[in-house]
RNA sequence: GGGGGCGUGGUGUAGUGGUCAACACGCCGGCCUGUCAAGCCGGAGAUCGCGGGUUCAAGUCCCGUCGCUCCCGCCA
């Protein structure tokens, strides 16, 4: 038996007993008499201490052990003396009168400190991503994820939720993200493709019957990195049957609000989740992913500028632009050099230049002090602006005059970038929302075509469906994102249960429906077999643990993460093939 | 595909044209019987990511390249 108890186990009522403990040494200090030894393992630290009085040869032993030696240790468990406790370790109260050590394995010495929380090279760390492993910040955070795992497995078991594997060698579909291709030996010349989601397999398990499906997926998508992005992630894929779009976001408000407040210190700030229209987000935020932590919203000041004589705004204007203002309040001291810092910032986006006017104080109440634009602007136009944006003495007001898209998502992301000079987003608040009626459509200017908004199976909302032949662009889809702290954390919809309606939306964004059957012939088919009403969601499982963790990534919340370039530096794949393994898979490099 | 940041003993950093490349931690050795980031003393350890160039002289400047990272594009 390697071990009675684990490194965190044992307290006051244990001293007496005989134990015997296994794990590494986290950390030893040899005061050539005494030596003590901090014995790790995953569940804490104890310490043991080797006394040369005790047993000399014993002593000797213990004074060859170096870091991440891992040993097997037999001794009495006694109270620390008088004084001697330490308060910060869970096991501190009492300490291992070492009787009997056990080397099981020596170690080099790691590379980087295991026992210390020391910032350490994101190379390095990949590289010995089992030594990074064992850090307390990883252990805890690997930890983590799986109770969030294991919550929801329980919570949706216990609703009448099934969850069934979807294969992970599927059919390759041009929409959407690049996929991952696996050559097939037996197919010569054809591939499988890793699924970027299980959407249509557990569409499949609706028509089967399977009424609640959930699966804890793998899913693949061939695209560049960030920090937020993996090419292999981890969703909660959930779908239901006989369901409207209310019954899918009450489900997962449930799970969202028991998972956090049973994992997280953090407050959710709104319950129920606040369900907000994609058009009053886009208006107010800038985004359909708001942060709505705090305030600060952004106003449209196209209506008072239409006229102006300034043409960056009427131009911007009456080419169908949109002027966005934000107020940043206290901010009008604000030096030129932070001004264009917030410049180059919106210039990332696409805006072509930021307009700002600092609020000054007056007997008749607020008016423009320094500006880049009040110049070109009467004076009613420049009050009109400070007082719908509700500018006071000392404010900072930022706009930008753009497209819609331009205008909206360069403002919507200096809206967060001021919101975090100015400390507004508190991590230790969870700000959840629904964000739902998106525009069912989105039109391609480069395509000269529709494209669907979400998915090709999400259903437009019923009262929109004649809208698709007069006007599509007006049509809302049955669509829903939920976002935590301006981070979409998951994404669904209803979908078409209805082949006529199904081909309808082939035909508008312009797949040809014999193409389309070559594509998705089995769903048509299968649609036409009884197929219920149904829907659901998928939830980025690393993002969502990312954040009940703290973490600024979601390399940090998962074991075996690649690197931005897809590389994994430990086992250093992707690795070239052997001629005889092309042969078989009949591919020839070029 | 594009832009930014970084790359110096094992780790984290300092060094922005001129001694022998500095410091902390770690490592090795010695001393040390109540530490818990133990302490004290001593020591080893770096062709400054790689290649080329400018210069009397390059860790430092220039070009290229590789890697990590952040961002834009991309991600139905």
């Amino acid at each position: 038996m390697f071990r009675t108890h684990t490194c965190n186990a044992l307290h006051l009522d244990n001293v007496g007993e005989e134990v015997t403990l296994s794990g590494w040494v986290h950390r030893r200090r040899d005061h050539g008499g005494l030596v003590f030894i901090d014995l790790r393992d995953r569940w804490g630290l104890t310490q043991i201490v080797f006394d040369p009085d005790t047993n000399t040869d014993m002593h000797n032993l213990a004074q060859t052990l170096r870091n991440e030696y891992v040993i097997q240790v037999t001794g009495l468990v006694r109270a620390r003396p008088e004084g001697q406790a330490n308060p910060n370790l869970e096991t501190g109260d009492i300490e291992i009168e070492g009787r009997s050590l056990n080397i099981l394995n020596k170690a080099n010495t790691p590379p980087f400190d295991i026992n210390k929380e020391t910032p350490v090279d994101e190379m390095i760390r990949l590289k010995y991503r089992y030594l990074d492993l064992r850090r307390e910040r990883m252990q805890r955070n690997i930890v983590l994820r799986h109770e969030v795992v294991r919550y929801i497995r329980n919570f949706l078991s216990d609703v009448d939720f099934v969850e069934v594997e979807t294969p992970i060698l599927f059919k390759t579909t041009p929409e959407g993200a690049r996929d991952y291709l696996v050559p097939s030996r037996v197919h010569a010349g054809q591939f499988y493709a890793l699924p970027q989601s299980p959407q249509q397999l557990k569409q499949l398990l609706m028509v089967a019957g399977y009424d609640r499906y959930f699966q804890i997926a793998r899913c693949f998508r061939d695209e560049d990195q960030r920090g937020d992005r993996q090419p292999e992630f981890t969703q909660l894929d959930v779908e239901m049957s006989f369901v409207d779009q209310t019954d899918i976001l009450d489900i997962t408000e449930r799970l969202m609000i028991g998972l956090v407040e049973t994992m997280s210190e953090a407050q959710i700030m709104h319950k129920p989740f606040p369900r907000l229209s994609y058009n009053d987000v886009m208006d107010r935020y800038g985004r359909d992913n708001p942060d709505i932590r705090f305030g600060m919203e952004l106003s449209d000041i196209s209506a008072l500028v239409a006229n102006s004589d300034f043409k960056v705004f009427s131009g911007t204007v009456s080419s169908g632009g949109l002027v966005k203002g934000i107020k940043a309040k206290g901010l009008g001291g604000y030096s030129r050099k932070q001004l264009d810092e917030l410049t180059d910032y919106v210039k990332v986006f696409g805006a072509k230049g930021l307009a700002w006017l600092v609020v000054d104080e007056s007997d008749e109440g607020p008016v423009a002090g320094r500006s880049s634009f009040a110049k070109f602007l009467s004076t009613d136009e420049v009050a009109s602006i400070i007082d719908q944006l509700e500018g006071e003495p000392g404010d900072l007001l930022l706009f930008v005059a753009d497209k819609p898209a331009v205008a909206n998502e360069s403002m919507g992301r200096l809206r967060l970038e001021l919101g975090d000079r100015l400390g507004l987003r508190d991590d230790n608040i969870l700000a959840f929302c629904w964000v739902i009626d998106f525009p069912f459509l989105m039109w391609n200017e480069d395509e000269k075509r529709w494209d669907p908004s979400h998915h090709l199976f999400t259903a437009p909302v019923d009262e929109d469906i004649p809208l698709l032949d007069s006007d599509p662009g007006q049509a809302r889809g049955k669509q829903h994102d939920l976002v935590l702290n301006g981070n979409e954390i998951a994404g669904g919809s209803v979908r078409i249960h209805q082949r006529e309606l199904q081909e309808k939306v082939f035909g508008l964004i312009g797949l040809e429906l014999e193409h389309a059957k070559k594509q998705f012939g089995h769903m048509l088919e299968a649609f036409e077999f009884g197929t219920p009403p149904h829907g659901g969601i998928a939830s980025g499982i690393d993002r969502l643990v990312m954040l009940l963790a703290g973490e600024p990534n979601i390399r940090e919340v998962i074991a075996f993460p690649k690197s931005q370039s897809a590389a994994d530096l430990m086992a250093g794949a992707p690795t070239e093939v052997t001629e005889q393994q092309l042969k078989e898979l009949h591919i020839k490099l070029r």
